[in-house]
RNA sequence: GGCUAGUUACCCAAGUGGCCAAAGGGAACUGACUGUAAAUCAGCUGGCUCAGCCUUCGGGGGUUCGAAUCCCUCACUAGCCA
């Protein structure tokens, strides 16, 4: 799915009409007024991402989508990659952040910058922009922050936000720090407005507080009012918190979550659920979308909504070639063939999708399984294998001392822990 | 600055000198069933060269044959006082 395919759904008879269908506003500023900023005209917007870790992950994908939507409807995106904020951390309700260092924050805004490029189009009428907020706080004076920007914030608003105040109220406090972080965004907001007259901030719904914080201080300052939008804080229909795979946060790279399981996270997602994914996370028209909502009522066990889904999102996070890469090793390795009667080149292809580890013969098991990163620990695998989870080609290991003594065609075996989780062996 | 309470494994939480690698719950993981589902049931969850050994109960030091448990100290958190 490239940049130039991807479109809004025109039968709707406005583009805030999809916006809420797709389901995609949790809660914004004067919805008559923000809905008729967005139909008509062309207005600049922003979003924040905090270099928090070395990749976005699906909660990002999230905003990203939004801002390309907004994007196709004609505004101005702008990203800002938090190389400031991202220094000082926003609270988070349960405790207190460990402060990176300032090397790993510059290393990570490099990372994040680049990955978000990828969604949006930086050329044509309405080019995105990339920004990041150092830029503009690593010159700053404390004693002119202080001054120009403290002085327009009120501590019994500050502390009456939910972040700071849920903080406040559990055992862990909150850190002088942390408890800035809004006002820092806040400024960023008024800074993108004097620079680029951006007049719009979308972010998470969780990210309310630090909205307001930045259409507070611009109204203060500026006497102007700017619109703000939050999309909606996506959950399972268990009430568990979306995007999540074996405990882990699913990242949008490659290195970090491969194309394969990333495909297959989404291949996984419940009846319940895979609706409102399409909604937010495709382009998918509307019509479409029903089409296949009759088909999870009909035939829920073919899973086809699932399956666009994951065709889908993996073009669009990785490329139209890495999904047909996972899809066709979803095929391979999910029993349908025997893997002793795939060719060569299949089952290397599918494998390749796959954590992969080279070895020899005698290697054991367990430690294979470990350096594979199926199990986390030799204990850990040995539990596994004597739970009966683990099989080589297939065939279950019995012995928690089991060798590595078997291979396939090209060389390679095929080690997998409980029903779905792979990983390669290449003879070395 | 003072006083009081607290800091236990992924999370919550019990344990107040040996029976503690540490109850219980949640969550994850594995198995059965199934649609590579959901629900349900069962198992399982520090590490290792695994019938044994090693490291863990905020950090460091001490008492003791023996400490998650007692003492000192440092850090952090909460509440109260100044």
């Amino acid at each position: 799915m490239s940049l130039a395919n991807q479109s809004n759904d025109s039968s709707f008879p406005a583009f805030w009409e999809e916006l809420k269908w797709r389901g995609l506003i949790a809660i914004s500023t004067d919805e008559a007024e923000l809905a008729k900023a967005l139909n008509s005209g062309k207005l600049t917007f922003y979003i924040g991402f905090d270099p928090t870790a070395p990749s976005l992950h699906l909660g990002n994908l999230v905003q990203l989508l939004v801002m390309r939507r907004l994007q196709l409807a004609g505004h101005q995106p702008i990203v800002l990659i938090g190389g400031s904020t991202g220094l000082v951390g926003d609270p988070r309700p349960t405790a207190e952040r460990q402060l990176n260092t300032k090397e790993t924050v510059a290393e990570w805004v490099e990372k994040l910058s680049k990955q978000a490029s990828k969604f949006l189009d930086f050329s044509g009428k309405n080019p995105a922009m990339l920004v990041n907020n150092l830029d503009w706080t690593e010159s700053l004076s404390a004693i002119d922050f202080l001054r120009e920007i403290g002085k327009n914030f009120r501590v019994g608003k500050m502390l009456a936000k939910e972040a700071v105040s849920a903080r406040l109220n559990s055992e862990h406090g909150i850190s002088y720090t942390e408890f800035s972080y809004q006002i820092l965004q806040g400024y960023d907001f008024l800074e993108l407005y004097r620079r680029h007259n951006c007049t719009l901030q979308l972010g998470g719904s969780d990210q309310w507080g630090n909205l307001t914080s930045g259409s507070d201080l611009i109204h203060k300052v500026e006497a102007k009012s700017v619109h703000l939008m939050a999309t909606p804080l996506i959950t399972n229909s268990d009430g568990k918190k979306f995007g999540k795979s074996e405990g882990n946060a699913v990242w949008l790279d490659a290195e970090h979550t491969s194309p394969y399981a990333f495909y297959q996270f989404w291949l996984n997602v419940e009846d319940a659920d895979v609706i409102d994914r399409l909604k937010v996370f495709t382009f998918l028209s509307k019509s479409d979308i029903e089409a296949l909502a009759e088909k999870v009522r009909s035939e829920p066990q073919l899973r086809e909504a699932q399956r666009a889904l994951a065709l889908e999102v993996t073009s669009l996070v990785h490329s139209p070639e890495a999904a047909q890469g996972a899809i066709q090793a979803s095929k391979a390795l999910f029993g349908q063939a025997e893997l002793s009667e795939l060719g060569e080149a299949d089952l290397l292809s599918s494998l390749s999708e796959l954590p992969s580890v080279k070895s020899a013969k005698g290697a054991s098991i367990a430690q294979l399984l470990v350096d594979t990163g199926l199990e986390a620990s030799v204990s850990a695998a040995r539990r596994a294998i004597k739970e009966g989870g683990v099989y080589l080609n297939n065939e279950k290991i019995t012995d928690e001392g089991a060798l590595f003594d078997q291979v396939l065609a090209g060389n390679c075996a095929v080690l997998r822990r409980g029903k779905k989780t792979l990983a390669a062996i290449y003879l070395s």
